[in-house]
DNA sequence: GTAGGGTTAG
C-alpha cells in the first residue's frame, strides 16, 4: 500500500487500520498504535476505532488521552460514535468522574438522547456504584429498547436489588418490550442468588415458551442457577444436552458437585478441560478449603504451581490463605505474603483481609498487626479481621481500640464486625462493654442483632459467671433462639457448675440438634464435676444407641512447611518412638517441680475411661509439643493448633514446659489462642 | 463507503 501510494488514501488506510485493531494476537494493538501514527491525516473514524481499541485493552485509561489528542488534531469534533467507547473505557478504569466529564460534554453537544450513548451510561453508572444516577439515567431514555432495559435490570441485580429487577422485568414485558436472552440471563442470575429454583424453573420454561435463544452464555447462566439452587440432577440433565460446552460450563458443573461434597465428580469436570485456567484451579482449591479439607485445598495450590497453564491470583491466595489459617501452616502463609509481593500482584482488600486472619489465627498477631498497619485500603471486613485477631488472642481493650477507630476513619461497622467485638469481649471479660455494644448494635449503627451476636451475648454473661442473667436474657429474646445461643449457655454452665441449667439448656440444644456430640460431652463433663455418676451413665448409654462418637482431640503442627497431625494417642508418626521418649522426659522434669496430673479432666472423658491413666498423657497437644520440642529449633515458638479445646491438664503441662523448656508455646483451640510464656498463659486463665 | 451499548463461572 505504501508502494502504489493507496496508504495515503484515507479510507484505504483506516480500512487496514482497524483491521489490524481487531486482530486477536497480543502485540496487534502496538502495531495498531504504530500505524495509526502513520496516517497523515486521521479522520474521525480512525480516532474513534483507535479509541475502540483501546477501551477493550488492558489499558483503557488510554482512550482518554487519546481523545485529548484527538480534540487538538483532528479536524471534526467527536461524534455520536465517539462516546460509548470513551464511556466503556471509563467503566474499566471504575473513573466516575471522567466518566462524568464525558457525559457532560455529550450533553453539550446536544448527543444525550442517543439511545446507544445513554445505554452506555446507565452500565457505567452501575459499575461506579452509583446506582441512582443510572436510574435517572434509564428513565431520561426517550426510546427505551431492549438493551436499555437489559442494562437497567443488570445494574440492579449487580448491585443487589433483586425484587426490583424482577419487577423491571416484569414492567419491560408490561410496556411491550420482548425480553431476550441477554435479558433472561440476567434473571436466571437472580434466582441463583434468591436460590429460588421455583422461580428458576418458571424462567426456564417461559423462554422455552417465547422461543428465546439458549445461547451458551444462557445455558451456563441455568446451569449455575440449577446447581446453586441445589438441583444438580436438573443441572446435569441440561448440561448433557447442551450442543456446546465451554470452560465454564465445566466450571459450573465442578463447583455444583464440589459444593455437595462430591469432590470426585468434581474432579472429572476438572480433569475433562482441555485445559485447565484459574477460574477452574481456584473453584476447587475454595471448595475444599471452605468444607473443611484444608489440607487438600493446599496439596491442589502445590499441584497449580507445577502447572504451565494458569497462574495464582488474588482470589486463589485468598483461599490458600483461609487454609493456611484453618491448619496453623505460617510458614506457607508467610511464604504467600513473599509471593504477592514478589509478583507484583495488586492489593485488595480480599488478600490484605486474609492475611491479618492468617497471621492472627497461626499466633502471630504482630505480623497481623503490621499489616493491617500498612494496608492503605481499610473496608469493613479488614478492619473485623483485625478485631477478631486480636479478641482470640484475648486483646479485648485493643480490639474496642480498633472498633473506635475503625468509625473514626469513617467505616460502618457490620454485622460481621459486631460478632468479633463481642467476642472480644467476652474473651477479655468486659461485661460492661459487651452490654453497651450489644444494646447500641439497633438504635446507634442499625445492624439488627442475629442469632449469632445473642449467642456471643450469652457467652459474654456466662463466661463471666452470670448464669442467671445470661438464662433471663435468653428468655427475653425477639427472635427464636438457635443452637448456638444454648450451646453457649451449656458451655457457661460447664465453666462455673451449674447442673439445672446445664441440663435444660442441654435439653433445648438437643431438640434442635440431636446429633450435637459437643453439647453431650459438655454435660457429660458437669455430671462429672458433680459426681453424678448416673447421669455419666445415662448420657453414656443414649450416645451409644444413637451412635452419637465424640469428635476425636486431633493437634496439628507445622514443620518446615509441612502440617503434621498428632490424634489422641497417636502412633502413626514417623517419629512416635522419639515423641514418646521426649513427653516421658518431660513429665519427669515436671515432676521433679511438683506438678501432679489434674486427673479430674480424665473423669470427665466421655469416651476416653478406658484409657484412664493414659488417657491425659496421650492428649494430642502434648504429642504435638514434645514433636515440636525435638524438631523445631530454639528460640522458634512451637505453634500448635487444636481442633477441640484445650483440657486444664494440657493447660497447665503447657504453662509449666514454656517455663522450664525456656520455650514459648503459641496453642490455638477451638475458641481462642494460648500463648504460653515463662509459666503464664496470655489468657490469665480465663477461657 | 467503514463503527456503537447490555449477559455466565471463583
Amino acid at each position: 500500500m505504501l508502494r502504489t501510494g493507496l496508504f495515503f488514501d484515507p479510507y484505504s488506510a483506516s480500512r487496514l487500520f482497524t483491521l489490524c485493531t481487531v486482530s486477536p494476537f497480543s502485540t496487534s494493538l502496538e502495531c495498531a498504535r504504530k500505524l495509526f501514527d502513520q496516517i497523515p491525516q486521521p479522520n474521525i473514524y480512525t480516532w474513534n476505532t483507535l479509541i475502540r481499541a483501546y477501551a477493550s485493552s488492558s489499558d483503557p485509561i488510554q482512550c482518554f488521552f487519546i481523545f485529548n489528542q484527538m480534540l487538538c488534531q483532528c479536524s471534526d469534533p467527536p461524534n455520536k460514535y465517539t462516546f460509548p467507547f470513551l464511556i466503556k473505557a471509563g467503566s474499566e478504569i471504575l473513573g466516575l468522574l471522567e466518566g462524568q466529564v464525558i457525559h457532560g460534554m455529550a450533553v453539550k453537544m446536544s448527543l444525550d438522547s442517543d439511545v446507544f450513548i445513554l445505554n452506555s451510561l446507565v452500565h457505567f453508572y452501575s459499575t461506579c456504584g452509583d446506582l441512582d444516577q443510572a436510574y435517572k439515567v434509564f428513565l431520561m431514555i426517550p426510546k427505551k429498547d431492549v438493551v436499555s432495559w437489559n442494562s437497567m435490570i443488570t445494574a440492579f441485580v449487580q448491585a443487589g436489588c433483586l425484587e426490583e429487577a424482577l419487577e423491571l422485568f416484569q414492567r419491560m414485558q408490561g410496556e411491550g418490550m420482548r425480553p431476550n436472552d441477554v435479558t433472561t440471563v440476567s434473571v436466571i442470575s437472580v434466582c441463583a442468588k434468591k436460590l429460588n429454583l421455583k422461580l428458576g424453573r418458571w424462567i426456564h420454561s417461559f423462554i422455552e415458551k417465547n422461543k428465546i435463544e439458549m445461547s451458551l452464555i444462557l445455558s451456563n447462566a441455568m446451569l449455575d442457577m440449577y446447581t446453586k439452587c441445589g438441583s444438580l440432577e436438573q443441572a446435569k440433565i441440561l448440561y448433557d444436552k447442551m450442543p456446546e460446552k465451554d470452560v465454564v460450563s465445566l466450571t459450573t458443573m465442578l463447583v455444583g458437585y464440589a459444593q455437595s461434597g462430591e469432590f470426585a465428580t468434581a474432579r472429572k469436570f476438572f480433569n475433562a478441560m482441555t485445559s485447565q485456567d484459574i477460574t477452574a484451579w481456584n473453584s476447587l482449591i475454595s471448595a475444599y478449603e471452605q468444607s473443611g479439607h484444608p489440607k487438600e485445598a493446599l496439596a491442589l495450590f502445590n499441584e497449580l504451581q507445577l502447572s504451565k497453564n494458569a497462574k495464582p491470583d488474588q482470589v486463589t491466595l485468598v483461599s490458600t490463605l483461609s487454609a493456611c489459617a484453618q491448619l496453623g501452616a505460617m510458614d506457607l502463609g508467610g511464604w504467600i505474603h513473599v509471593y504477592v509481593k514478589k509478583q507484583g500482584l495488586k492489593w485488595n482488600c480480599h488478600l490484605t483481609t486474609s492475611l491479618i486472619d492468617m497471621y492472627a489465627k497461626c499466633g502471630d498477631l504482630e505480623k497481623a498487626l503490621e499489616v493491617f498497619r500498612s494496608s492503605k485500603q481499610k473496608d469493613v471486613y479488614v478492619w473485623s479481621a483485625m478485631i477478631a485477631g486480636l479478641a482470640m488472642h484475648g486483646r479485648g481493650r485493643d480490639a474496642i481500640d480498633i472498633f473506635v477507630r475503625m468509625q473514626e476513619s469513617g467505616v460502618k461497622p457490620n454485622a460481621v464486625t459486631f460478632t468479633n467485638v463481642l467476642s472480644a469481649c467476652s474473651h477479655a471479660g468486659l461485661v460492661e462493654e459487651g452490654r453497651l455494644y450489644f444494646n447500641q448494635m439497633q438504635p446507634v449503627y442499625g445492624v439488627t442483632p442475629q442469632v449469632k451476636h445473642y449467642a456471643c451475648m450469652v457467652d459474654v454473661l456466662g463466661r463471666a459467671g452470670l448464669l442467671e442473667e445470661a438464662n433471663g436474657f435468653i428468655e427475653k429474646m425477639p427472635i427464636i433462639p438457635g443452637a448456638s445461643v444454648w450451646g453457649a449457655l451449656l458451655a457457661a454452665c460447664k465453666t462455673h457448675g451449674n447442673v439445672g441449667l446445664a441440663e435444660n439448656a442441654f435439653n433445648r440444644l438437643i431438640d434442635l440438634e440431636p446429633r450435637n456430640h459437643g453439647a453431650y460431652v459438655m454435660l457429660s463433663n458437669i455430671y462429672a464435676k458433680f459426681g453424678l455418676w448416673n447421669g455419666v451413665t445415662r448420657l453414656r448409654k443414649r450416645m451409644r444407641d444413637f451412635g452419637i462418637k465424640k469428635e476425636p482431640g486431633c493437634s496439628s503442627i507445622e514443620v518446615d512447611g509441612s502440617v503434621h497431625e498428632f490424634l489422641v494417642g497417636d502412633n502413626s508418626h514417623p517419629l512416635c518412638k522419639k515423641v514418646y521418649l521426649k513427653l516421658d522426659e518431660i513429665l519427669l522434669n515436671l515432676k521433679s517441680v511438683g506438678y501432679i496430673a489434674d486427673k479430674s479432666h480424665l473423669l470427665q472423658d466421655v469416651e476416653e475411661e478406658d484409657m484412664k491413666d493414659q488417657a491425659l498423657y496421650l492428649h494430642s497437644e502434648k504429642l504435638a509439643i514434645a514433636y515440636g520440642l525435638i524438631s523445631i529449633r530454639s528460640p522458634v515458638p512451637i505453634r500448635i493448633v487444636k481442633n477441640l479445646r484445650v483440657c486444664g491438664d494440657c493447660h497447665s503441662v503447657a504453662k509449666l514446659i514454656s517455663k522450664l523448656y525456656d520455650r514459648e508455646i503459641l496453642l490455638r483451640d477451638r475458641y481462642r489462642f494460648h500463648h504460653f510464656k515463662e509459666g503464664n498463659c496470655s489468657c490469665m486463665d480465663y477461657w
